[in-house]
DNA sequence: GTTGTACATAGATAAGTATCTATGTCTAAA
DNA sequence: TTTAGACATAGATACTTATCTATGTACAAC
């Protein structure tokens, strides 16, 4: 049996078919990069086990010794994915966490 | 009954404890911007359905149609986070998904 | 109306990163 | 040992982004 030099086996050629369209890729690349983000996670965590599941901007800018502006710059990335939703009452912004799309993500994993 | 005025309400105090520790979020955040990048996630793609699980760098350069050290780029920052593992047989470096790593990763959303 | 407070937006800046070209390293074959 | 191929590393560049200060907007109380 002869045998095969290494250099004239093509490296096998990659599956047929693009496995993950790239506008797919962008997509969920976009959403997991809203949650790739330390203070964003602390935020999500604050909000979750907050009374009620939500919590307004005076609330979580104070323990994480940020600014309020970056604060409610955090939360917005977080809305626009919306993993988050914004209601306002009063004076208050209140913020709770989507689960809907939180399980999206989980699916990603499973 | 005296009604209370809002402003006189103090905007309620956070959570005793900080939810998750600066360093926990720092490090969840490092291992979630491995995977929140589209190239990433289409390279993670392409092993995961390719045969024995497992893929060189020339099997995933031509497809995505981006440079070969990019590519190696890209999967150095996977393998940096322990998401894949490298293993050098004769002249290719063959890519396979660390299924425990993975497994983390789905935890974090349930 | 005015005033004070909660939050958002704008603009600036510094740090990070995705990509490239050029080059280095390692392995196989001759 | 020399050559060629597969992959990694280095350095440069352009783009993104996390943060700040300054300012704008919306609402409540008076």
């Amino acid at each position: 049996m002869t045998k095969i030099p290494l250099q004239l086996l093509e490296c096998a050629p990659a599956p047929g078919t693009e496995p993950l369209a790239r506008t797919s890729a962008e997509g969920i690349a976009e959403l997991l990069k809203a949650v790739a983000d330390p203070t964003r996670l602390q935020l999500l965590a604050m909000i979750a086990q907050a009374d009620q599941q939500e919590a307004c901007v005076c609330n979580l800018t104070e323990p994480l010794k940020l600014s309020q502006p970056t604060i409610s710059h955090h939360l917005k990335k977080l809305a626009d994915v919306g993993l988050i939703t914004r209601e306002r009452r009063g004076t208050w912004v209140w913020y709770s966490i989507n689960r809907d799309r939180w399980g999206q993500i989980a699916n990603l994993f499973n």
